[in-house]
RNA sequence: GGAGGUUUAGCUCAGUUGGUCAGAGCACUUGCCUUACAAGCAAGGGGUCAUAGGUUCGAGCCCUAUAACCUCCACCA
């Protein structure tokens, strides 16, 4: 019956996961009859490679996955990956480059067939990481963004929101990477801290009566000013609003006006208006009706508007227009000044405000029922405070730019005509235009990644097509991510879902944190901080990972790796395997294995009580996604109830010569160790699984076994008390015995002065194993005890250990006065507390009895430990 | 400039509605190859729960300030 190893090692997890695809155990069918469980997971990049974040999200998921399917659930884990279109396409690009080849040589069809070459070679390497983390998601069903289905509900989203003219298309401010050559969104620009300056020059008026200070961070945009603002009730200025200025470096005159925009406090009070490239001055030019020039072109380097600047990259740029400012006697001072800039989310370049054609969703009206649907709760965060970030951004939202100038991704669905220009938005080319043309090209723009993201809980699921799964599934439970991504993602599926499929995405979203170093950074490429899950996974396995990821993590927080923590979850699985591998070992042919006996002993029923209230605690905690409670209490209860003091007292049984006895502990041990390693199995599925498989029937899973049930016939309350109380007698002996240097081989002999013989008599056989007792005797009065003997005072019985030479009686009277001390504190704390009317008074009824119950303990406490003392003089 | 979070043993962190809540793992000390496990067993040392007030019969837990650190958002040129 027994091959198990002496030593825990993971290598059977690749078969566990094998046998688990064979057996179809992952694949949810919808079933009228069950409750469906549904879990969207976040589609990594298809340019991913797995990291410590991923683990993390997948073994959450996971563990929601694996419990509800045991708790009864018809459970769909949906898995699949997103086609990341700049990632992707910056990635492919530098594979060209390398080869020499530009993506414009290749022009548009040829570069998406590498890139879809790409796809398939690499693509896959993520869902193959995935699974040696042992995610039980149905991949019959795996998804991809770009695939038909979703591509479909791209097209029929798009088409929608134009009919409704929630997409436009129009002239705006937009983010400019110059070095991916696209299109960004607000969310997707990243604010870096950089040291810098803030240059002050001036401008002079045309008629000569003096200059205007300004201050600015980007000299090289003067090139394109348009005017000068002030504040209206500034006094510096009032009278000079309206005079033209003369624009240095260049020959162009421009206006001083008056914008509420200006804050009279900073720099010199006066700013300079680039309306083409600044979102603020863009608004101003607006309002004033001021020319937008643009300078930068779309590479980062200045256009022909730039005059003798022409050509030179916008930095080297900057320099060279400051050494000029400054050789005509333009520049006052430079100062130094941190500011914030920002930068490409991908390659963090700095990005450029630049007035742009783009496609862009409007914002508000889809806004307004993604806030409604959360503060109405029927979508909640947990933890709840990131609802605040949700209503925050919802709250600020602005016009969502969605094109992209790449090729990778879902092209926009609109066509223009060739002769007049006429836009058609539809499905696909249109035959005809009303101008009588008949020949069009299709919008040059793709979509942002994030566009068909926002369609994930319901493209995945066959929309726009109606179907059995997406009746079935939709909306989905909870959602399982970062808290990194609830502006890009969460946030949009939201306002997604509520919009084409009328109803909330999910029902919760449960936000966890991010896994940071030792030192608690952030792991990332740059630092090279970052730690490779797989390779945790070979040296380690998946089960320690996952546990070390699970144990003592608190909801939304961020989470320290350390080695420490991998390896004592490690260990768990070592003593879990070891634990197993002794009641195997001991299973007989013809034994009852899982099953209570019906005549129970105090230790069974002690740890059956245990059990229950394991069982009851963990289940509660997995619903409410408290994982680190839940896996630390399997831990404790596995290894310092089950292991450390059942297992053992049972050897008294195994080893017995009564074949009775042996039979009814195999039962009880096993019944024990398969709960455990049901409830066990959603955290670390390769072990238990592996474990349950050699006592139980061939192609029997675990996974799909019923979840454990709290039975309230199996609770006993007063053997539960009474077990404890042996186990703080047998510590208590355990302990003198170290305090009196005794060796573990030498047996000693007791005396004991107990209320209730029969009581202890059960326990005696226990003795010898758990603490080296050979004999008991039992005594009638305390004066029958061995003068020369310890004494201890435990709530089960008074024990003499008579140690002949051993004891020192100095040393035992200072033991005895040390432990009165602390009874005559215990009493004084109740009493005190008692003889306070006002808590008499206000305190309910059970605080005030077990506050009673305490004080009687300790008085009868001490007054044994007294009697002892007594009798040592 | 807003918003949120964190602060508990040497380290990493748990502490559910205020009433055995002062805990776990690792590290440390001591003794053990006790026929499941040295990735182990047993016993132990170690914390004014950031600071100062307040509410309460009772406060890591609730309230108010303060400090330190972290994160997100925001157009101050």
């Amino acid at each position: 019956m027994n091959d198990m190893e002496k030593t825990y090692n993971p290598e059977f997890e690749q078969r566990i996961y094998d046998f688990w695809l064979k057996g179809k155990f992952f694949e949810s069918h919808p079933n009228p009859d069950k409750e469906p469980f549904t879990i969207m997971m976040p589609p990594p990049n298809i340019t991913g490679q797995l990291h410590m974040g991923h683990a993390l999200d997948q073994t959450l998921q996971d563990i929601l996955t694996r419990f509800k399917r045991m708790s009864g659930y018809e459970t769909l884990w949906l898995p699949g990956t997103d086609h990341a279109s700049l990632a992707t396409e910056v990635k492919i690009v530098n594979t060209l480059r390398e080869q020499g080849i530009s993506k414009e040589d290749l022009g548009r069809e040829r570069f998406l067939e590498k890139a879809w070459e790409w796809k398939n070679k690499y693509g896959g390497r993520i869902v193959e990481q995935i699974k040696r983390l042992g995610s039980s998601c149905d991949w019959s069903k795996e998804a991809f963004t770009m695939d038909q289905n979703c591509s479909n509900a791209v097209q029929e989203a798009f088409i929608r929101y134009y009919k409704k003219k929630l997409i436009y298309r129009g002239d705006r401010m937009i983010n400019w990477c110059p070095r991916c050559k696209t299109a960004l969104s607000d969310a997707e620009v990243e604010y870096e801290e950089q040291q810098s300056n803030l240059w002050h020059y001036h401008y002079p008026f045309v008629d000569g009566s003096g200059y205007i200070t300004i201050a600015t961070t980007r000299p090289e945009t003067m090139l394109g000013d348009t005017a000068v603002a002030v504040n209206p009730k500034d006094p510096r200025y009032k009278d000079k609003i309206g005079k033209m200025l003369k624009l240095p470096l260049t020959d162009r005159e421009i206006p001083l006006i008056a914008d509420d925009y200006c804050e009279m406090d900073f720099g010199t009070g006066a700013v300079k208006i680039t309306p083409a490239h600044d979102p603020n001055d863009f608004e101003i030019g607006i309002r004033h009706n001021l020319p937008q020039i643009r300078v930068i072109a779309d590479d980062g380097t200045m256009n022909e508007n730039a005059g003798i600047y022409a050509g030179l990259d916008r930095l080297e740029c900057r320099k060279r227009v400051v050494e000029d400012l400054k050789a005509q006697g333009y520049l006052e001072k430079i100062e130094p000044y941190a500011h914030k800039v920002g930068t490409c989310y991908r390659c963090h370049e700095t990005v450029e405000s630049i007035v742009s054609r783009q496609w862009f969703v409007k914002m508000k009206p889809l806004a307004e029922p993604a806030i409604k649907a959360v503060k109405t709760k029927k979508i909640e965060f947990i933890p709840k405070h990131f609802e605040k970030t949700y209503f925050n951004w919802m709250e600020n939202i602005k016009d969502w730019c969605i094109s992209r100038q790449l090729w990778w991704g879902h092209r926009i669905p609109a066509y223009y005509c060739d002769k007049c220009g006429e836009m058609y938005v539809a499905k696909s080319m249109p035959t005809q235009c009303k101008c009588g043309c008949t020949t069009f090209h299709q919008d040059e723009d793709a979509l942002d990644t994030w566009f068909s993201s926002a369609l994930w809980p319901f493209s995945t699921l066959g929309y726009p097509k109606k179907n059995k799964n997406l009746s079935y599934y939709y909306p989905t439970s909870v959602l399982v991510t970062g808290y990194d991504i609830i502006f890009f993602w969460v946030a949009r599926m939201i306002f997604s879902g509520l919009e084409f499929m009328e109803d909330v995405p999910f029902n919760e979203v449960l936000i966890h944190g991010i896994v940071r170093d030792e030192k608690g950074r952030k792991m990332s490429k740059s630092l090279g901080n970052g730690i490779d899950p797989l390779e945790l996974i070979d040296k380690y396995g998946a089960d320690a990972l996952r546990f070390s990821l699970t144990i003592n993590i608190a909801p939304g927080s961020d989470t320290r790796f350390s080695k420490e923590k991998l390896e004592s979850c490690r260990n768990f699985c070592n003593k879990l395997w070891n634990a197993s591998r002794f009641v195997i070992m001991n299973i007989k042919k013809g034994d009852e294995l899982d099953v209570i006996p019906s005549r129970l002993n105090v230790a069974d029923k002690w740890i059956l009580t245990r059990l229950n209230s394991v069982i009851k605690e963990v289940t509660i905690n997995l619903n409410k996604y408290d994982f680190g409670v839940a896996a630390a209490k399997l831990y404790d209860f596995t290894w310092s109830e089950f292991c450390d003091w059942y297992i053992e007292v049972s050897k008294t049984s195994l080893y017995s010569n009564d074949e009775n006895q042996r039979k009814h502990a195999i039962s009880m041990l096993t019944y024990v160790l398969t709960t455990i390693l049901k409830l066990l199995h959603p955290i670390i599925p390769f072990i238990t699984e592996e474990i349950y498989s050699k006592y139980h029937k061939k192609g029997d899973a675990i996974m799909v076994q019923d979840w454990p049930s709290y039975n309230r016939k199996y609770i006993f309350h007063k053997e539960e008390k009474a077990f404890e109380d042996l186990i703080e007698l047998v510590t208590s002996i355990r302990n003198t015995r170290a305090s009196m240097n005794v060796v573990p081989s030498k047996k000693i002999h007791i005396q004991v002065l107990t209320a209730d013989n029969n009581l202890f008599k059960k326990f005696e056989i226990y003795l010898d194993k758990l603490a080296g007792v050979e004999s008991v005797k039992y005594l009638n009065s305390a004066d029958e005890a061995d003068k020369s003997a310890v004494a201890l005072v435990t709530a089960l019985a008074q024990v003499y250990i008579p140690m002949g030479e051993l004891v020192d009686p100095a040393k035992e009277k200072e033991r005895l006065e040390k432990e009165l001390a602390q009874a005559e504190g215990d009493i004084a704390h109740s009493e005190n507390l008692l003889n306070n009317p006002s808590f008499v008074q206000r305190a309910p009824q059970k605080v005030i009895d077990t506050e009673k119950a305490k004080l009687e303990a300790a008085q009868n406490k001490y007054k044994k430990i007294k009697e002892q003392l007594d009798a040592l003089k």
